[in-house]
This record gives structure tokens, C-alpha cells and sequence, in this order.
DNA sequence: CGGGTTGATGGAAGCGATTTCGGTATTGTC
DNA sequence: GACAATACCGAAATCGCTTCCATCAACCCG
């Protein structure tokens, strides 16, 4: 180490051009490895660099080209396990591209509307943006498409962008007629869509909960549907609620995790078995689900945002090559299963305790 | 809405500096509430920079000014409960700050290294930066003092930079010292340091470990202390080597609830029972740990990364003033306690299967 | 051997803001 | 009513990089 400058001052273009003897231009196109630079120099440039610990300056950078090497993500729910999972996946693909990342945590339908309009690509914050389990308003949409904006979804899908999602509906179906098998008829639902938040990913679930019913010729009874905030508490007090109605469920379809983590909790306080007394069924195969051996529906979270990643780095290449023809939408949907464990049981008229 | 404009086409100060007939300076000093400036003069930039929907170009700003509004949060493990609510917490005092939030996950020491030294502050990203549960080497720590970087700190503590913690040594020890107090001699420990990867907190968490032994006039018995991964799945594994060893312990001390969980799960599979068979106490207070009903240590997650998010915008805000006095460390202990559930019990010399 | 490529380089004009500095116009004081 | 102080505003420099364009030398080929 013979750095003549302390590295925690990085020197400017200007500097290193001056100790390489060419000029600024010069060093731009050959730290960049663009072509027309003599190897000769190109070398020259280099060691100057080195020794002066020269970084570009990212401002400056994006301030000239417009790029920002930089994708968002915004997400509904920061703290929640499948984000924090979508998020972490995503970023081990970003990070390798150099990619920076920004998080946006969305808050409900203005905060959204925020990030779209004026933080993110039309921001000049980032590049492209990714968003997880935002359905976008007619608005948004057309926005983003007329700034030309590079966008990929999970969860949702959006015609003129690409998306990685399963299919929540049929997924949910599944759950549900698997409990309907089983011989239930009173199958509690949690977590349905609350009024503002537009989230499409409950919407399907709830639609397949729907669908499996009417393949049994039933109407499910619209007192065991509940809220339950997609989280541990949201889904006790929920249960909590539900086990106190008239004729309560002998099963439950969660969807997600958490929630029937906490409507296990709830029914078991309340001196009830699982899945003796209630049936409960989960959604994500969370990475408790095994060890609470939680039946519930397999979905690759961490695939998800790996994917997505992928697919708006390909994006990004391939403006950067200004190849036109790249930009057809992809829209991947994964696989998900059932994966039966030990919270779901045949239906028996006799209940401990009712 | 009249925007002569495409909302999605922001215009530039020189834009809206020609429709309001004012010099851009004078839009930039407007738009910004600078004092010296005719509220007349203010109002009608404010209606030209509205009718063009204009926003400042973050990156032009960021040239000029050489702040960039935005903080770094660096991670080493973006996947597990305890990073991603500390991100969630931080994230929202930022956010109502109007500070960016850009995310780095640190995959082992030259990641950690990279960081610093080329990626965050020095690297003219953001302006400050928060590090969760990462220990810097002395280089490292130079290096930003001498870039006279803003950093916070949670978890770990260097003496030049704020941080919050909890004393994770005594904490560890109060864990312990209930299972000593319940009668164990063969506690296990799961999760401990690995090489490479100098965190202070499992160090600090194992140093307890051996102060609640030492109290009780015994040493551990060093194969009862395993690296767990600090997830479910290593705490699974973690414990069932331990099961298989010549004298397995009657107690685990997991320095996580998630391996914690796991290994209660692998006590299950071998065919004993919690608390009967051996005691469990985990550390963190997940919100898993009620449904599990684990006895743990609970510390606060959430107000951590809000503490240290709020403390790093005072800083910010400080030299936004010139005000070289708030320049003093913070150095936050939260509380941490002891919470006694059902996955702790007496020893018993009499255990099913041994 | 001369005109035409081709490859390597530098000069200079942006990119879109901020900020310094100086100039009017306005106000206040006696 | 003269003079100093103050409030407001604009011209221009600056931040550090990218990129267009011109230049120049070497090279190729008939």
C-alpha cells in the first residue's frame, strides 16, 4: 500500500487524469473498459487510480448519464417474514450486478401513489423498481408505462410488466378443498381484503377459498370470514373472535403462516386441540411451518424475488445495449403445493368441549 | 389538475425558473424555504413548479450539495426476524424524514469491508450509515472516523459512533443462571462464534454464558457448545448432534428463538419433550416465542432500529446546522428481561427415553 | 505516394441543481 | 431629503462525471 492520498478522501477524475498525464476524458473511458483506449494507456490510468483510490463519484455519474445504477423495492410490510425473505433473495442477485438497492416501505394507497409518481424511477432514484404485492391503480399503471419505466412485480402481475407469481387462487382452492375433503364445512377464512388496501394476492386466495366451496355445492358462511392483519396477533385475535361465534368452524384456512400460527395459539388457550378440535391450514410454508407441523400450501419465496431480480437485471442489460426487442413482458408463474403435516384431521361430530 | 405537463416528464428548475419569470436561483431558494426571498415571489413559484410538476433531480442536488438524504443499513443477514424488523423500525423514522433508505447485505468480512470502505459514505452514497450487529476491524473503524462518517450502531458499540444495545452478557447470564437455578449441570449452547466472522454479539452472549457457570462454580463442558447458524434449520441440526453425544444436556441456551425453535423441534423428533425432558431458552423474544410458549430473553427489536434511526437523523440534522456540540455518542443500553414460559423446567434425574 | 480509413486522444459542452457575490430597490433614520 | 442599512433577486461559477466532436498520427491500398 502506497497510497500517496488517505483512502477515505477519494480523489476526483481530474486528479487521476492529471498523474496518468491524459486527459478527464481519457480516464472515463478507461476505467469503463470502453473500446478506443490504447491498452498502454489504459494501464496507466489504472495505476493512477490505484494509487489515488479513486472512485467515481456516483452523483456525478448518474447526474451525466441519467443512470442510476440503483433498483427500489417497495413492499406493504417490512418486517413480515415472506418480504423479508422476497427482499433478501432479491438483493443477493442486485448486489452481484452492482446494483444498489432502496427500500421503500409502502403504507397504504398515498404512500403508493407517492413512490410511483414521484420517488422512484420518475424520481430519478432509480432505475427500475420492484414491487412486491402491490396492485397498482389505473393511475399508477399508466403512469409508469408513459415514463417508460422498467418494472417487475411479485405477487402481482401487471400486463405491461413482467411478474414472477404463483397462482394464488387455484392455490388457495387447494387448501380449501383439502379440508372440505376432510369433511369440513364450517372453514373459517382469515385474512380476507380490508377496504383501501388493494391488494389483488388476498383477493385470489379468497376467491379460491370461493371456488373450492362451490365445488361442494356450499356457500361458505360469510361470519367466518375474517381480518387478521397477515400476522401472529392478527390471526389469535381473529381465531379468538371466531371461536366465540354461535356455531364456530371445525377448521380454518389462513392465508398466510403467521396468521395460523396465531390462530393455533388462539385455539389451543382457548383449551382446544389441534387439529382434533379445528383443522387449520396454513399459506407459504413459513420456515416455523415444520416445526409447528403446520399443513399448509408451499410457495418459493426466496425463488420469487431471485427471479424477479433476474429478469429486471435482463431488462437493465438490455437498455443498456439499447436492444428494443428485450422488452417483452415476462410473466413467470412458479409452482406451489400442499404440503399436508399434522394441523388438519378428518371432521368428528364430537368436540372436546362444545 | 391542469398540468400543462406530463406528470410523468418532471421539468427542470430552469423550466419553472421561465414560467414563474424568476431567476433559477431564486426558484431554488423558493422551493427550498430559504429565508431572502418575497413571499409574493415564493407563491408564484410554487404554482409554476406545481403546474409543472416539477421535483428537484435528487442526483443534480446531490452534486451540488454533496448531501444525498439518504442512509445505508447494513446487514449481515437480511433474511432472519431480528434484522428485518430493525430494518422496518429504522425505515419508518427515516421515511418521515425524507431520508432514503438503501440496503446492504454483508455476506462475510471482505463484503463488510467493501462497504465501508468503497460502497457507503466514502463512497458518496449516502450520508450515514447504520450497521446492525457488525463488528469493525480497526482498519475500518479508521477509516471512518477519518471520513468523519455519521454512523449508528445497533447491537455492537465503538467508542467513537452512537449505538443502542442491550447488555447482552447479562442477558445471556440471567438466561443461563435460571436453568442453573433449576438444577442443570449440562447446558448446552447453541450458536456461538464462528471463525471469520468476528460478531461481538454472540461473543458477548457466550462470555454470560460462562459468567452464570462460573457463579455456580462449574465449567461447561465444551462439546455441549455448537454453532447453530443462528436459524431454525441450524438449530435443528445443532441439536440433534447434541442429542447423540455420550452425555446429552438436559438444557440449551440458544442465543436465538429461531434456533431455539429448531431445536425444540429436534427434541420432538428424538422423542423427547419439552420442558420434561430438557429445558429450552432461547433469546429475542420473536413473536414465534408465544405461540411456542419459550421461555427467552426478550430485548427491544423494533425500538432498537427506532432509537438508532432517530439518533442518526439528529446527527444529520445537526450538521444540517453547523452544530458541531451534538457531535458527542450516544450510547443507549436498553432493558433486556427474562421471560419465564413453559419450555423451562426443573431437572429431573429421570428422563423418559435415557 | 497521396487520399481515405481507422484508432487514440483531448477540448468542451452538457447534466440540473446549489451557492456566492454583487447589484437594485426599498426602507429607515436624523 | 440625503445616506446607510436591509431585503430581494439574478448572473455565473461550481459540483464531477459523460459524451460529442474535432484533431492528429499511423496505416492501408491501389
Amino acid at each position: 500500500m502506497s497510497n500517496s492520498r488517505s483512502s477515505v478522501q477519494p480523489a476526483t477524475i481530474e486528479e487521476v487524469a492529471a498523474l496518468a498525464k491524459v486527459s478527464v476524458a481519457t480516464v472515463s473511458r478507461a476505467m469503463r473498459d470502453l473500446p478506443n483506449v490504447a491498452e498502454a494507456t489504459r494501464a496507466r490510468v489504472r495505476v493512477a487510480a490505484e494509487e489515488l483510490n479513486y472512485r467515481p463519484d456516483p452523483n456525478a455519474s448518474r447526474l451525466a448519464t441519467g443512470r442510476t445504477s440503483a433498483v427500489g423495492m417497495a413492499v406493504p410490510l417490512l418486517g413480515r417474514w415472506y418480504f423479508s425473505t422476497v427482499i433478501g433473495a432479491a438483493h443477493a442477485v442486485l448486489a452481484e450486478e452492482g446494483l444498489d438497492l432502496l427500500l421503500f416501505g409502502v403504507d397504504g394507497p398515498e404512500d403508493r401513489s407517492r413512490f410511483i409518481t414521484e420517488w422512484a424511477v420518475i424520481g430519478k432514484r432509480v432505475d427500475a423498481v420492484i414491487l412486491v404485492d402491490l396492485k397498482l391503480d389505473p393511475n399508477e399503471l399508466e403512469d409508469l408505462v408513459q415514463a417508460d419505466a422498467r418494472v417487475g412485480t411479485v405477487g402481482d402481475r401487471h400486463a405491461p410488466f413482467s411478474s414472477v407469481t404463483i397462482d394464488n387462487r387455484a392455490a388457495a382452492a387447494t387448501a380449501v378443498r383439502h379440508l372440505l375433503n376432510l369433511g369440513h364445512r364450517d372453514i373459517a377464512l382469515l385474512g380476507h381484503n380490508e377496504g383501501g388496501w388493494p391488494f389483488t394476492v388476498p383477493t385470489d386466495r379468497r376467491a379460491g377459498y370461493f371456488d373450492a366451496h362451490a365445488e361442494f355445492m356450499i356457500t361458505p358462511r360469510p361470519e367466518l370470514e375474517r381480518p387478521g392483519g397477515f400476522d401472529v396477533d392478527g390471526g389469535y385475535e381473529a381465531m379468538t373472535d371466531l371461536l366465540a361465534v354461535p356455531k364456530p368452524p371445525s377448521a380454518v384456512f389462513a392465508m398466510s403462516d403467521e396468521m395460523a400460527f396465531g390462530a393455533i395459539k388462539a385455539i389451543r388457550d382457548h383449551g382446544l386441540r389441534v387439529p382434533e378440535d379445528v383443522s387449520v391450514v396454513g399459506f407459504d410454508d413459513h420456515e416455523m411451518a415444520k416445526v409447528m407441523d403446520l399443513t399448509t400450501i408451499r410457495q418459493p419465496v426466496a425463488e420469487s424475488g431471485e427471479e424477479i431480480a433476474r429478469e429486471v437485471v435482463r431488462i437493465l442489460k438490455a437498455d443498456a445495449v439499447d436492444d428494443r426487442t428485450a422488452k417483452a413482458p415476462m410473466h413467470r408463474v412458479l409452482r406451489s403445493q400442499l404440503i399436508v403435516r399434522r394441523t388438519t384431521a378428518p371432521f368428528t361430530a364430537a368436540r372436546s368441549h362444545w
